[in-house]
DNA sequence: CTTGACCTTCCCACGATGGGAAACCCCATC
DNA sequence: GATGGGGTTTCCCATCGTGGGAAGGTCAAG
């Protein structure tokens, strides 16, 4: 089974096949004689475990983990379940995160009249307008926050 | 004013200064007579558009576009609107895509003891086991799925 | 033997950001 | 006037995971 067929079946492309044992999350493929890489079932096994782990959106240094704990009988599966569960909960603050922005910018857009004019509370807000009710604090880091920077200089301005 | 002052009035780091001013996002600033970068209040206050813009999320490439239009007087804010719809859209897609990962290995995390033994319903689902109910289609793109890719392999590899 | 499909390595690109080196500038203090 | 510390300049490199492409070797079918 040469790198294409391992590709198709796994659903990993060749470059990322290439790649993964480059970074050592592969053992270096076996080679024919002209230098075509050589992959086993087992082979095309362990890719498909690790396209299943990206599919979840685990980084590859989790996924090492994962593939590691995989293969050791020894394991334990609280090891496994603390891998995930730190994902998950980097997966949660980045949903936060998001949704937060998401808010934020629905409420500006609605706010919008989208027309001919240019009169635009999401230009407005950008600009640094006033908090229109409820923004402000949402997504930006509220540290700091309080004292202007600098005489004279725009006031909605003031380092972070 | 220089990088370091525009810097700490706008909370925009002047490495991305230079870089915004790089590609084009901000017009060349002009230079003391040593080289040094100056920098008007109205810069800073087109910093600061940019830094609220990136902290709502919005690329580099659509903030363009909104600095573009705030500094239009004829500016049509449907304009500045669908720019914000399109944000919004992709806000969306990426939360969903996101709550969607979070879900699966939420459920798989409580599945699984976490204790001292190796048995892993975690581990299990990525090496490809049966769907445990509901799972697979919630993550994974559902294209060419129902036939077996080559004869002998590992059923549950197929390509996608 | 030719042709086309495959494989190899190597380099570059993305997007947005940070780190750091080498050189230069400015200002204050001695 | 010299020296030192902190600011600035440009340039290169790294991230993370992926794709694109070039230049060259290989393999199998016609």
């Amino acid at each position: 089974m040469n790198i294409g067929q391992a590709s198709a079946a796994s659903g990993v492309s060749a470059k990322m096949l290439r790649y993964y044992e480059e970074i050592g999350l592969l053992p270096k493929a076996a080679r024919t004689e002209a230098g075509y890489r050589v992959y086993s079932a087992k082979d095309v096994n362990t890719l498909c475990f690790i396209r299943r782990a990206r599919d979840l959106g685990l980084s590859i240094e989790r996924i090492k983990l994962l593939v590691g704990l995989w293969q050791d009988r020894e394991r334990s599966s609280a090891d496994v379940k603390r891998v995930a569960q730190e994902h998950v909960a980097e997966l949660d603050a980045k949903i936060l995160e998001l949704t937060a922005m998401r808010d934020t910018l629905q409420e500006l857009a609605d706010a919008c009249h989208g027309d001919h004019r240019p009169d635009c509370p999401i230009l407005h807000d950008l600009e640094g307008g006033r908090p229109s009710p409820s923004r402000r604090s949402i997504v930006t880091n509220d540290v700091g926050r309080g004292e202007v920077t600098a005489a004279g200089l725009p006031a909605q301005c003031h380092a972070n």
